[in-house]
DNA sequence: CTATTAATCCGAAACGTTTCGGATCGCCGT
DNA sequence: ACGGCGATCCGAAACGTTTCGGATTAATAG
């Protein structure tokens, strides 16, 4: 491996002057510089990465913790934010690191990495309104970036989708249609997306002037196939009123409500209609339900990129308050929504 | 952060002694190694990685590099793997990193890698018979450890499950219940498990004094329940004379032959008999099976502890002729074999 | 009583960077 | 002729380890 004496002895320059030839500050003249680079190509110049951290206290490493038993999602949703992380942070020259951690461990596993002093930063998925290690993260000043707002007053960048507006939309959207006892099968109650979702559930409905019924509305730890499975079966078979309509917190749940109504007898969309969240797992692509499925859509994978920069802006020391992005999500209508006087 | 340093002026003992009674040199008193550890503990000291690494030229990273198109199978499994290496590695403290590269520029990828130099080694998964990563990685003598046999002369650690063995014994089993069309479906052609799992098939046919039919074996880039559908359907349709057996790559293809077998009207077992080899991925429980799947099972969880271990003892410099475990799988027959007899 | 040896300890150099605080030199205005 | 300034460059220290080559002491052997 070539270093920096080697150019600086091939060269006969400093070895400060071709540092800071190489880091582009401006007290070296533009033809030695040529010259520096050239000969660093010439040499398979690549500079060694722990010196450099050694003195600059920068890494080059990221990561993101995640509990062995994946938490709210399965491990295709898991694998898919993982990879567009990797290619994501590659892009800044940061290597991403992950660690898997038993799930009553994830504290412990923080404090370990926190201690090491070995990562430039974390990314953390699925924030709860309180989560311990954001508080972790943030008391020791360690940079961070949270998918998901929380209700913490803690100073990190934030990434979200609009989960407010996108469930206003497709309950306006059902309200439009004429629907009145629409059904809202979410995730977990106390994550941040899901309460958002279900503020906006309940504004939607007295919006329309319509009574919130808590039989209408269920959470579950895991946002499966099973979910919305039983979910709409005991919704639609409990004796009193059914629902016309669901709002499904993924396109899971709508497949599973898909396969209840199939066993049920009852057609989408003309007994009961169907909206979903999609975040466009292609293994559950939204147009090829039968029939296609209306949803709001934004993709997992476009969270990557705005995460992994607001996390490397934070890193390079931006003020926090200039790093907060949402994103709105699309309103596709497709074939699974209809509205209600075309029943029966 | 503490250092050393602050160890050694707390105690008036030198650097050289707190580093060596931490990394358990003998030449230091007993008594002194205890005040000392004693003191690091109170320091809350931990070692600067970076420092380290400039010094010894170990980084404590390892990284597995993947393609962003899954290669040869799915999210899930990926996941599992990833997960299973994370703990793994975390066990020798080493950090895993991950990275995604487009399929088309992984060996850049991992020439980048390399010339970094800033990877104490690489875990190579799905090794093809002639693996240009492997070459590369082999050349440039970076520390490496093979999930799968290659034909390559490289000296590297393998890892890998008996492919031969366990084609053998599914065949065996079927030929015992008195089969005498048993069909193939299997994986990718060019890799090793699956030019193992033919051999070992072409030897069992033979055995058992029966001709290879090329029409009863089929391959496919990616083992799905796809591939087992459609292959299974062209098999039982043809018109010609039907399989009454069929061995699958995994149980993937397995779900697929049930449903096809379903759609056809064929009963499992009393008309055509399944078999695969199981990796035991939660989701495809071959216990859950309707009927219960007969398999071969390795799971591939217990792939990343030796995985792991083969890797960490090469770099440690351990001669890499010990460095080579093959594993044996179980078999558990359940009930969707039955003996031929038991047909019509 | 001296030479050897074993048990402990330590100073200093080295790893490859970055960066602080100048040094040098030619040029300008006065 | 002189102080000052801008453009370039550089020496040396620092980051926190590991490790080589001894130094010191006390016990043992001769």
């Amino acid at each position: 491996m070539a270093t920096l004496k080697d150019i600086s002895r091939k060269l006969s320059i400093s070895v400060t002057t071709v540092s800071r030839a190489l880091n582009g500050y401006s007290d070296v003249n533009e033809e030695t510089r040529k010259r520096i680079h050239q000969a660093a190509v010439e040499l398979n110049y690549r500079p060694n990465q722990f010196a450099r951290k050694l003195v600059t206290g920068r890494s080059g490493l990221a990561a993101m913790v995640l509990p062995d038993d994946f938490g709210i999602t399965t491990r295709e949703i898991w694998f898919e934010i993982l990879a567009g992380l990797s290619v994501e942070f590659a892009k800044h020259d940061i290597d991403f690191v992950l660690k898997v951690s038993p799930t009553d461990q994830i504290v412990n596993t923080y404090q370990r990495l926190i201690e090491r002093n070995a990562m430039d930063g974390f990314v953390v998925i699925a924030a709860l309104p309180k989560d311990e290690r954001v508080s972790l993260l943030a008391r020791n000043d360690v940079p961070l970036v949270l998918h998901g707002r929380s209700e913490q007053i803690v100073e990190c960048p934030v990434f979200d989708i609009n989960n407010y507006e996108l469930m206003l939309q497709s309950m306006q959207h059902l309200l439009e249609l004429g629907h009145r006892r629409i059904a809202f099968i979410g995730g977990p109650a106390n994550h941040g997306f899901m309460i958002d979702r279900t503020r906006a559930y309940r504004a939607a409905l007295a919006s329309g002037g319509l009574p919130f019924d808590p039989d209408y509305i269920a959470c579950g730890e895991r946002m499966t196939e099973e979910l919305g499975m039983v979910n709409s079966i005991r919704m639609c078979s409990s004796g009193g009123e059914e629902p016309t309509a669901f709002v499904c917190g993924n396109t899971m749940i709508a497949k599973g409500i898909y396969s209840a109504m199939q066993i049920l007898g009852r057609n989408i969309p003309e007994d009961v209609s169907v909206v979903a969240h999609d975040d466009a797992l292609p293994e559950y692509r939204a147009v090829d339900f039968r029939p296609a499925l209306t949803v709001t859509r934004a993709p997992l994978r476009d969270s990557s990129r705005p995460l992994v920069d607001l996390l490397v802006r934070r890193i390079r020391g931006e003020p926090v308050e200039s790093l907060t992005e949402i994103q709105e999500a699309e309103f596709l209508v497709r074939a699974s929504t209809s509205s209600i006087e075309s029943k029966a």
